[in-house]
DNA sequence: CTGAAAGCGCTTACAG
DNA sequence: CTGAAAGCGCTTACAG
């Protein structure tokens, strides 16, 4: 096998520890000492050490240093689609905390349909990564035992999965939901259509859950035929809504799960050749950063996406470090904010 | 040093190639080879050493191979900031084609102001990456001799750095400028202020050079009055069209630079009181997926995300394999496409 | 086709 | 405070 080198740069073989020991004229466990920065040599040694690995142009092999301490200091981080913004702005924040503690981020995404959270979880694990930060897709019971079976530290963030006890971090969903559903009840609507995810998240149960509680509350009838369910796609989005749109009785309002299926909404409604929020209010999960931008400027609830990220690399971290053992699964739940704007207006009289 | 177990579950050692051996009967070499495909073992004693491997749960040390081989199979990837959508779907199609081929992908995002790119860049290096792309911010000298001194692949995407050799992805900024610019004199505008991303950037740069080259082959005038720049953010965008706003003979269509000038832009004119399409027309480099539902609708000069991930991806590929040892730089350019929607109207006619 | 052995570049007890 | 040496778990010539 004649092996070309890769690169079109000469490639110099480059210094290791036992290079800069024999120039130093120590050892390398000294040398090791120096680099690690463990105070035990003595300062004038460590300048002449530091001197030489400046000279040579020495870089610690992280992959040796790797094998020999079974810590890779890098951290997976599975989504299921870094696409959506939400998605975004929480790797982003994930990967800022975790950068500035020494871990590096390793990224997976099942984005081709070909794939599954197992798989891209398998992935991570093939990485030797130290620990696993997901937002599960799913409680598929397959991803469900995967995750039991994971011996890292993982933690769930966004949805939960029932029967698995990891740390994790949420967002009050029910609560939210219940506060927004309220709102436009109190501007008068009293059929609102419901745009949900798929009922195999927890997320999309629990703010079907807040939907619920808000009608309780408001001693409004549940009525099963205004709420549509779909897999928090734009396309899952639009559907809802034609279904919704096309009832006889037609809702007022409509509330979208998530941030793609709201997309998918507004183009339905469209389609119907109508127009928010004159002829129907629409409100939906997720903030973004157009929404404040163009018309109808949307009424959303808005995760505190940076402390979902933040919580959920402490909590990891807490985990690496070992400050926290407890078998005990700790969950964070933060609260979001529902940010009116206007795309809900009051519901005409009938 | 005491030190404490990181998990909580029971961390039993993992068995090795060593175990799989002996309870097979064999040598590593053996193993090695099998867990390698390389096809020199005989069916049967394979097909055993297989089951031996399921039967015990080996899995192979990824961290001892790549020490052993030199190679890591992971890929840096920097760009300047994730949460811009482009960026965002940039940063997924590669990862998406380089996980294809068995390649993992750390994410480095200059996130925080008090990081450099050239620091994010050596994080990465310090993880033993075998390739790196970047999506540079600058044409700093600085981060230009870093790149300069990297002695593994480099592939530049989005932007390229003036006087680096490497590999590279743009689009033709220039081309899909003047044809957006010449739609707009189409229209009838003649005063088109132009908010432009700062000018160390070739993109910043080539997509100016576009404005005028529209201007002359229209023999229209180029006012530098009618340009600002900023640093492709929000908030300059909202400055650069606040002071386009405020002049005196105030111009009738503006183009932002790219997708978050252009919320900046609106911004302002709604600060104006002014409207969009109705009162000035407005248009912007990069789509993203709202601005064909929200009101108004914006015209845009979308890139071809995907293909530039993908072409990326592949240049890095080749020369990761060897199938390329070329000195010479490649450069892919790509077009992009014009989108017309309604946030552009005829000039009034004065 | 298979095995014994060296070695990738570190860290870390263990002596001194 | 410093050094000699073992070993992390692989891959890969080299023999046979």
């Amino acid at each position: 096998m004649t092996e070309k080198t890769t690169t079109t740069k000469r490639r110099t073989k480059s210094p290791t520890m036992n290079d800069v020991a024999t120039v130093a004229g120590v050892s390398v466990a000294t040398v090791s000492a120096v680099v690690n920065n463990v105070p035990i040599v003595r300062p004038k040694l460590k300048d002449k050490i530091e001197a030489v690995i400046e000279e040579i142009g020495y870089k610690r092999n992280t992959i040796a240093r790797s094998l020999k301490t079974g810590k890779t200091r890098t951290i997976g981080l599975n989504v299921a689609d870094i696409v959506n913004p939400f998605f975004t702005e929480l790797v982003s924040s994930i990967q800022d905390y975790l950068q500035e503690q020494g871990y590096a981020v390793i990224l997976s995404c099942a984005t081709r349909d070909n794939t599954t959270e197992e798989a891209q979880i398998k992935l991570l694990l093939d990485r030797m990564v130290d620990g696993i930060i997901i937002a599960p897709a799913s409680d598929d019971e397959r991803l469900k035992n995967m995750i039991k079976s994971i011996d890292i530290p993982v933690v769930l963030v966004d949805r939960i999965c029932e029967g698995v006890s990891t740390d994790s971090v949420v967002v009050d969903n029910t609560r939210s939901v219940s506060d927004l559903i309220t709102y436009l009840i109190h501007l008068g609507h009293k059929r609102i259509g419901f745009i949900s995810g798929s009922g195999d998240t927890s997320t999309a149960r629990d703010r079907l859950a807040g939907y619920k509680e808000a009608l309780a509350r408001e001693d409004l009838p549940f009525d099963q035929g205004l709420v549509r369910s779909g897999r928090f796609r734009e396309g899952d989005g639009y559907n809802a809504a034609v279904e919704l749109l096309s009832l006889p009785n037609r809702p007022t309002a409509l509330f979208a799960s998530n941030n793609l299926m709201v997309i998918g909404a507004m183009k339905a409604i469209r389609d119907f050749g109508l127009s928010c929020p004159e002829d129907i209010s629409v409100a939906c999960f997720d903030d973004f950063r157009w929404a404040d931008v163009f018309e109808p400027r949307l009424t959303t609830i808005a995760q505190p996406v940076q402390a979902i990220g933040e919580q959920a690399s402490r909590l990891m971290l807490e985990r690496l470090s070992g400050q926290v053992v407890t078998d005990m699964p700790r969950r964070i739940t933060l609260a979001s904010e529902l940010i009116v704007r206007n795309s809900c207006r009051p519901a005409a009289i009938k």
